[in-house]
DNA sequence: AGTCTCTTTCCGTATTGTGGAATGCTGGTT
DNA sequence: AACCAGCATTCCACAATACGGAAAGAGACT
């Protein structure tokens, strides 16, 4: 660890969370990746990617080709789907009511360190819709479920989360500093859910609201614009309100 | 590491095996676990225990109850549905294949949550075929593929994941009662194969054969009911089944 | 308030992983 | 066949890193 900083977060058990990155540069890369690959993707010498990589490999985490190059194994597969089901279990059939009941995705999502988690989805039915997938981050500042977890926090806490650097604009109407933020968490404890008008994704509209069930969370509902009308913003508002109390105690332990 | 023998199989970076064998632990008992319990679960002292969940909870992969307990967190919900995702093209060779030899199109699927998703496919070469999508998800209850992902559970499990509300009749062959369902899988698992006649969209006609494969996982080939006679059924039959095997042998451990 | 159990933090130690460099493959090209 | 990249893999001396026993802290229960 010559230069830069010595690490990303550098809190945990190192060469788990190196193992961990060779996971997820294979997983965003969906497809076979060798040694050399690995380790420019990674920023780690070739030497050490093979160890983890060998590592990973004898518990059936990755596989490696004849060729030598590795992909994401089965055991990843039965592990996520045993995590899936831990916390699907729990929510999965009130969100999927809502997604029946509005024809709109409905998401669940929780605070990490990074970003709002969405842990939990159903899809809407129609055909064009919004796709989100659980286990993935999005940015706090550019989405309705970010929002409305910020707006749970003290507004020192919450400008704690949002480095400057990371308020990307994304859209035209993405709110971009600490003070536009500020003004916007307010309105969102006002009213008691957030709205996000095209912030993230052009022609978006996304409505969320907050809750606390053990840590953090919030809910939403998005679809395309051109669905979204105030209409069902309101029905949708109503929908989620009355799922809060319900939410907490299924996920509440 | 003093006497008995220090891992299963020494060759690995340790603390990331220790890492896997806390999240498999964790994944058998299928239900939050204390550092304790850990601990004695994995013979792990509770300060080791303590480090490395805490390293995967801030990864994303573990999460924390307020009692403090540790459950499987999404992260790994993503990183196996990509790993799903990457086995679907080892099989690939294989479907095209059985897609030639019968002319119609040939799907590869896995049991999520909420339905049955396609994680592999491979079109028919005519010009009317069926166009299913890697990644999308169908209902189980409508489905040869979600028919035949069932018959691989006990009762008790498959009926746990068929909410009433959620089986829609399609049409008036679907299978609406989980009473009629329960005899369906009954006949799926004496013959070996589902078939869908027409249960989602009129005119289409489909066989499954389910397997496991760390996962469970079933093929199919559909295609309109008038080329999808009993004799190309029958023959479909027998190339799934002789493709059985070779697809567990390429997507298993 | 007091006790017990379980979790978390601390810190000195040496085990363990590290990575640059050397070696061994492999498959593509002339 | 023989050569030559461009890989992957092994080696090894070093010290950074994870380790775990023990102590401190947090809840829960009586």
């Amino acid at each position: 660890m010559s230069d830069a900083r010595p690490n990303a977060r550098g809190s945990g058990v190192h060469s788990v969370e190196r193992a961990l990155d060779l996971l997820e540069v294979l997983g965003e890369h969906s497809g076979p990746m060798g040694v050399t690959e690995l380790s420019s993707n990674t920023g780690l010498p070739a030497a050490t990617i093979h160890r983890l990589a060998q590592t990973l490999v004898a518990r059936g985490y990755l596989r490696q080709l004849r060729d030598r190059r590795y992909y994401l194994g089965s055991r990843l597969a039965a592990l996520g789907s045993r995590a899936g089901a831990m916390m699907g279990s729990r929510a999965q059939p009130l969100l999927r009511e809502l997604a029946r009941e509005l024809q709109e995705t409905v998401n669940l999502a929780t605070l990490t360190p990074d970003g709002a988690e969405y842990i939990g989805q159903s899809a809407g039915s129609h055909s064009v819709r919004m796709f989100t997938e659980v286990g993935r981050r999005v940015p706090l500042h550019s989405t309705g479920v970010g929002k409305a977890l910020l707006s749970l926090l003290p507004d020192h806490d919450a400008l704690r989360l949002l480095r400057p650097d990371d308020m990307v604009q994304f859209t035209p109407t993405t709110i971009t500093t600490p003070q536009q933020m500020l003004v916007e968490l307010a309105t969102i404890r006002a009213h008691g859910f957030a709205m996000d008008e095209g912030e993230m994704e052009q022609g978006v509209r996304c409505i969320a609201v907050p809750f606390v069930a053990d840590t953090y969370m919030a809910v939403s509902v998005s679809g395309p614009a051109a669905r979204m009308t105030d209409e069902l913003v309101e029905r949708a508002r109503v929908a989620l309100d009355a799922a809060r109390p319900q939410l907490v105690a299924m996920l509440a332990d």
